[in-house]
DNA sequence: CTGAAAGCGCTTACAG
DNA sequence: CTGAAAGCGCTTACAG
C-alpha cells in the first residue's frame, strides 16, 4: 500500500498524513493518533527510495569489508553493536564486500554517487590513511572506529591501545619477567602501531632492551597465536611471558605452550586482550586468563549513536573518544620464575 | 552529478543516456561508448532511490541476524561468500539486527512494506518454520540456507548434514568405537535435526544402542565444546570418540581432553565439521583434525547466484541443492583401543 | 490545523 | 536511433 491510498482511506490528504507519520507538530493530536493506529492496522509504511528521493536520507549506514580476512569475529561483534543501535532509529547497515584496498576505494565512490548510505564507518584505520581524504572530498559523512595521524576534521572513536599494552607489560615486568613477548597485529594499522608503543615504552621505562624478535605481527587467530607462539618457545632465549592481542590469537598460544609441555600461568605468563566475545570468556579458560578488557560490541554501539549524532548536525570534530582499558588479572599470570 | 546535468553535458536527452548505460540495444554504438566514457569520467552514477523508485529494484540483498549470537564466524563466513558474489552486479547486503524471533518477523513486514531490499536470506531454519510463511505473504522474494519442513514453494542451498554426520560416526565405528559422542547445535534447528538424524542411523545399522548422556546440544563455540566435554569426561562410561559440529567446538573439546590428561587422536578420536574458516585450518591442529568439511563461504557465493537467478524469473522450485560433504580422515581418528 | 501541487532523479511507453 | 513527458511514492514550501 502506498501513501495515495493509505491517505484515501483514512480520508485524509498525503500531506497529513505524512505530516502525522512524521510528527511534525502541526498536526491535531486526534487526527495523528488515528494516521498511527491505521498505518499499524494496515502495515503501511513509506517506501524507503521515495523517502530517500524526497529528503535525500535513505535510512542505511555502509560499512566497506574486505571478503578474505575481515569477516572475522571482531567485525561481527563490532557490527552486533552498531546494528543494535541503529535498529533503534530503524537505520539499517549496508554492507559491501571488495577484495582488494583499490575496491574499496571505487565503493566509497559509487555509495556516494549514487547516494545508497547516509553515512559510512570506517575501520581499522592506517598511518595516514588514504580513505579519510577520499571520504572528505565524496562529502560522505563518516566515522571512523579507530584513529589516524591525516589531520582531517573527523570524528573517531578508539580504545587506549597504548596504554592497553604498557599497563599490561608493566605488570608483567612487576612481577619480575623480563623477556616478554608481544603478539600484534600488522605494523602499519594504527591500532598494532599504538600498541607496539606501549609495550616499547614499558619496557625502556624499567631498561629493559627490546628484542625484535619477540614481537610478532599477524592476524589476531587461533593458528596464527599457536604458530608465532611455537616460534618463540624456538628461540635459544625463551620469552617467560606473553602479551596477546587477542583471545584468538591466545587461544592459540595456549595450546603451542601445553604442546611444548608447559604451563600457561607457571611456567609461562599470558595476557590477552579481550574484546569480550560472547563465546569465549578468560573467567572459564584453564587457567583463567588475565585481559585487558574493552567490549568491541560497546563500540559499535557507541560508534552507531555518534553517526547519528553526525546526522544530526554534531560538528564531526566534537565526536571523538579514547576509552580506557581495564587490566584484570586472573590466573594466567605468576611471578617469573627464578632461574 | 544528476541525470538531468549529466545529459547535458553530453548534450544527450536523458532517455538516451539511461539506455545507453542500461544496456538497451536501441543506443547506437559510439554514441553508448560516449557515453560511458562519460561517466567513468565525471563518477556519474544513478542514484539509488530514483532508480528504486522508478523499477523497482533496489539493488540490495536483505539479511536479518539476532544481535546477541548470530553474528559469529559462521555468519562471517556465509556473508563473506555472499557478498562476494553479488558485489559483482554491484548488490550490497543490508544487515537488519534484531534480539528477538518476534523483532525478526516485523523486521521482515518492515523491509517488505518499504521495499527496502530486493530479497531476503533465511537461515538456520526451524522445523516448520513461521517466517517461510511469513514471506511468502509479503511476498518478498527469499533463498534459503538450510531447509525446513515447510511444504512451500521455495529455493534453497542445504549441505547433507544427515550424511555428514553418518559418514562420520560409521567411520568411527569401523574402527572400533563403541561409545561415539556428539556435539550438536539446539534441538529445532532443521540442521541439528539432520545430524542427530545422521548419528542415530548409523549407531542404528551397527546395532549400537543410543545413550542420550553422550549428546550435547548448544553453540558451536570454543566455550560449549570445552564445557560439554567436559561433561562426556565425566560420565563413568566416558565416550572414545567425539564427533563435533565445529572447529570452534572442537578446539573446546580438545582442550578439555588435554586437561584430562589425555590425547586426542589416542585416547579419544575427534572429528569436526569444518566449514573451512581461513583462519583455522585442521591441517595445523595438532593432532591434525580429521574432518567433514563443507565450505559456508561457497555456500553464500552460490546462495547469492540463486538470488539472482530468483529475481531474473528463475522458478523458486528449481532452486534447490543439496551439497554433499567429504570426509577426511587426519590423525585425529585413530582405532579405539582394546581395553 | 489541513491540502493542492511542485519537485526529488530516475525509467520507459509512446511518438517520431 | 533519439527525445519529450508521464509516472514511481514520497516530502514540504506555500496558500488558506
Amino acid at each position: 500500500m502506498n501513501l495515495k491510498e493509505f491517505a484515501s482511506r483514512l480520508e485524509l490528504s498525503q500531506t497529513t498524513v505524512s505530516r502525522a507519520l512524521s510528527g511534525y507538530p502541526e498536526v491535531k493530536q486526534a487526527t495523528r493518533e488515528r494516521v498511527l493506529k491505521a498505518a499499524l492496522e494496515y502495515g503501511y509504511r513509506p517506501n524507503t527510495s521515495a523517502l530517500g528521493l524526497a529528503t535525500g536520507r535513505v535510512g542505511a549506514i555502509g560499512i566497506v569489508l574486505k571478503g578474505g580476512g575481515e569477516f572475522g569475529p571482531h567485525t561481527s561483534e563490532f557490527m552486533g553493536g552498531l546494528g543494535g543501535r541503529l535498529q533503534q532509529e530503524e537505520i539499517d547497515i549496508l554492507v559491501s564486500t571488495v577484495d582488494s584496498q583499490e575496491a574499496e576505494l571505487t565503493t566509497y565512490r559509487r555509495l556516494a554517487a549514487s547516494k545508497r548510505v547516509d553515512a559510512v564507518i570506517l575501520h581499522s584505520p592506517f598511518l595516514d590513511d588514504p580513505r579519510i581524504a577520499l571520504l572528505n572530498s565524496l562529502r560522505l559523512p563518516f566515522i571512523v572506529h579507530g584513529r589516524t595521524n591525516y589531520a582531517g576534521n573527523f570524528g573517531w572513536l578508539d580504545i587506549d591501545n597504548f596504554g592497553a599494552v604498557r599497563q599490561a607489560t608493566r605488570h608483567l615486568i612487576d612481577i619480575g619477567h623480563r623477556r616478554i613477548a608481544l603478539l600484534n597485529g600488522y605494523r602499519g594499522r594504527i591500532f598494532a602501531e599504538h600498541r607496539q608503543e606501549g609495550y616499547h615504552t614499558a619496557l625502556s621505562e624499567r631498561g629493559i632492551a627490546i628484542d625484535p624478535a619477540l614481537t610478532g605481527n599477524s592476524e589476531f587467530t587461533d593458528e596464527m597465536g599457536f604458530r608465532l607462539m611455537q616460534g618463540f618457545l624456538k628461540l635459544d632465549r625463551k620469552p617467560t611471558a606473553v602479551v596477546a592481542g587477542s583471545m584468538m590469537s591466545a587461544l592459540g598460544a595456549m595450546r603451542a605452550i601445553r604442546i611444548a609441555g608447559m604451563k600457561v600461568g607457571e611456567d609461562i605468563s599470558l595476557i590477552a586482550h579481550d574484546d569480550v566475545f560472547p563465546y569465549i570468556s578468560p573467567d572459564h579458560l584453564v587457567p583463567t586468563l588475565s585481559t585487558t578488557r574493552s567490549s568491541i560490541r560497546a563500540a559499535g554501539a557507541r560508534i552507531g549513536e555518534m553517526v547519528l549524532e553526525l546526522l544530526q548536525g554534531t560538528p564531526a570534530e566534537t565526536l571523538r573518544e579514547v576509552w580506557p582499558v581495564e587490566l584484570v588479572i586472573r590466573n594466567s599470570t605468576a611471578a617469573a620464575k627464578t632461574s
